[in-house]
RNA sequence: GGUGGGGUAGCUCAGCUGGUUAGAGCGCAGGACUCAUAAUCCUGAGGUCGAGAGUUCAAGUCUCUCUCCCACUACCA
């Protein structure tokens, strides 16, 4: 009946999670946001047979990491090399099944950035243009507008920041500003100086990119009207280098060295998306892998579905500036196919603050509970319509009710019930009835939408079958009672625990995705191979163990969590309300 | 200010191109069962669908006005 239960055709899915930032280690936001529904994404194509590669790397230029690693008193390559590190380990802890995490600051993307570059301003789609930039001589460096402060023109608030002031919500320009000063170092020692810097005419690419826009039909209404709100205002040449040290020199049309741009670099924001490519170089390199077959659409890319996660912040990016780059290379690269934004996970409806405290970051998170228990709560309540409230209440109640209660338990409970009636083995005897048909039915429908909506990225709905068909298990059990039924009629109770072995080994296999550990779990007790592990082979599953198998009890799956340690979580993080 | 998203049961959220008594999970109340991590199963009580007006035989679903929250607004990424 689904498409789960007949021969697919195997596809070949490039999936890109939005780059994380290299300052800092990500909150639970940032992991919600784009990481792990990617890895999610990635696991059940995976499991559905189809060529997946799933790409993210750390995105590590840029102003912002030159101060953190000025605070911390180490270069800024120690400081990449120390995040990166972390990052990835995080990553690992939260069991992000990356085909290739790699790092925007390798030879391989700054090689692609520079080919970029001169290719075009080949096409004619850079210039050179001079601009005014705040410069700190206490700080001895060309300000990020973010950076300078100062009284604002408009209302006269002292602390407006040069982008915008936090007062009236005016747009600012930093030159602008009165008695401006460094919000880095609090000087007031700054002046305005010209710079030279490279700008991408994105203005000449407004044609084509509408009329690729409007192609898309795989896109969401989120990433289309973005896409078209800012070509409809009319996209603003935009410039793609900065006055830093860190980050990937600038070259003229030859691709030499460019005159002039010494202590300049590429714009984070241009080098960031090249990552994608550069990082899928280095996964080739390292594996042994063809990279062209998933970027080139003359080396077989045209059969690719490029699919691409992040937060809704970073859609105008995905969708204007790095096709702008693509498209304007005139070179055959792949495009985004269709991409999944989301909203963010808020902290009891606040923002998640590092300043201030406020929330729960992923080297935190994973001291306090299994990986699985945050994947499935997490994807559960995936920011996908609207932002999403983080709350600890909730947390314990999704790791309680839906894994240690629905899931966990039933497990258990049909193991050790085979344990102690059956010698811990498949029974054989009696036969199916309509408990069992309609067990079958229940499940086999809810399989059929589960898939569905994970291959539509609807995560929230996905997990909700996915539940919907562990509670239905339960539900089973309650009808067919083999416990009853062992008192008069042994095959007739044999035949309910059977079912129910099967069902648990049909949940191990669906859970892959989302809770890979108590997954494997579940199915090395019950003594499946890993061959029997995929999703193809779900037609079948109420008859899938052989009888006479012998099967353990895995250890308790899942420990619930108390309410005194949600009050000591509450007390540690600052939770239960807005903090001002 | 502009653009986009959102305001639906105590809580977190579904509700597609308008159509029978507005749904789910959690929580709560009652009952059943006893295989199981005091788990599970069944039943039930909870909503003037942010406010107001309009279109329509019919609106949570379309239009207008108002209001509250969030994001983006191009040099933070």
């Amino acid at each position: 009946m689904s498409d789960t239960q007949t021969p697919q055709t195997q596809q070949r899915i490039l999936i890109t999670s939005a780059l994380p930032y290299i300052n800092g280690v990500k909150h639970l936001g940032n992991l919600a946001g784009s990481m792990l529904p990617a890895d999610v994404y990635a696991r059940v194509m995976r499991l559905l047979g189809h060529d997946v590669l799933y790409i993210c790397a750390t995105d590590e230029h840029g102003t912002p990491a030159e101060l953190a690693a000025a605070e911390a008193g180490i270069t800024v390559k120690a400081y990449c090399d120390q995040m990166h590190e972390a990052q990835r380990e995080s990553g690992a802890a939260f069991d992000l099944s990356y085909d290739w995490f790699g790092r925007s600051s390798s030879p391989a993307t700054a090689a692609l950035t520079q080919s970029f570059s001169s290719t075009l301003e080949k096409n004619g789609l850079i210039e050179a243009r001079i601009s005014k930039q705040v410069y700190s001589n206490a700080d001895g460096r060309y300000l990020p507008d973010r950076y300078v402060e100062g009284t604002c023109p408009n209302c006269a608030f002292e602390a407006a920041r040069g982008d915008q002031c936090d007062n009236c919500g005016k747009l600012l320009d930093p030159i602008d500003l009165i008695d401006p000063y460094s919000s880095v170092s609090g000087s007031h020692d700054v002046e305005i100086r010209e710079t030279e810097h490279l700008y991408l005419k994105q203005s000449d690419m407004s044609d084509r990119l509408r009329g690729w826009v409007n192609e898309q039909t795989s896109w969401p209404a989120l990433a289309t009207s973005i896409a078209l709100k800012w070509l409809d205002e009319g996209l603003l040449d935009r410039s793609i280098t900065r006055d830093l040290d860190w980050g990937i020199p600038v070259v003229d049309v030859e691709g030499n060295p460019r005159p002039g741009f010494d202590g300049k670099v590429y714009y984070v924001w241009f080098d960031a998306p090249i990552a994608y490519i550069g990082a899928t170089q280095d996964w080739a390199a390292e594996t042994g892998g063809e990279w062209e077959k998933w970027w080139r659409t003359d080396k077989g890319a045209d059969e690719t579905t490029y699919v691409q996660f992040m937060g809704k912040d970073n859609v105008a990016f995905h969708t204007l500036s790095f096709p702008t780059t693509l498209m304007g290379s005139g070179e055959p690269w792949k495009l985004v196919d269709t991409l999944k934004a989301f909203n963010w996970v808020t902290w009891y409806g606040g923002k998640f603050s590092t300043s201030s405290k406020r929330g729960v970051f992923m080297d935190q998170a994973i001291a306090l509970a299994p990986s699985d228990t945050w994947r499935w709560h997490l994807m559960a309540n995936a920011p996908e319509g609207s932002d999403a409230a983080f709350t600890w209440e909730e947390f314990q109640s999704s790791v309680n009710s839906d894994l240690a209660n629905v899931l966990g338990n039933f497990v258990n409970r049909i193991t050790k019930y085979t344990a102690s009636k059956f010698d811990a083995a498949v029974p054989d005897g009696g036969e199916a009835g309509e408990d069992e048909a309609w067990v079958v039915d229940e499940v086999n429908t809810r399989l059929a939408l589960m898939v569905s909506y994970f291959e539509a990225r609807e995560f929230r709905k996905a997990l909700s079958e996915m539940r919907a068909i562990w509670a239905a298990g339960n539900e089973y059990l309650t009808r067919a009672a083999p416990w009853t039924h062992y008192k008069t009629d042994v095959d007739q109770a044999a035949v309910g625990v059977r079912m129910g072995l099967n069902l648990a080994a049909l949940f191990g296999i669906i859970a892959q995705p989302i809770i890979p550990n108590a997954a494997d779990n579940i199915l090395d007790a019950l003594g499946i191979p890993d061959k029997h592990r995929g999703w193809s082979g779900f037609k079948g599953w109420e008859t899938g163990l052989p009888v006479g198998l012998r099967i353990t009890s895995p250890d308790v799956l899942f420990a619930k969590i108390e309410d005194d340690e949600v009050a000591a979580w509450t007390a540690q993080f600052g939770g239960g309300g807005p903090v001002e």
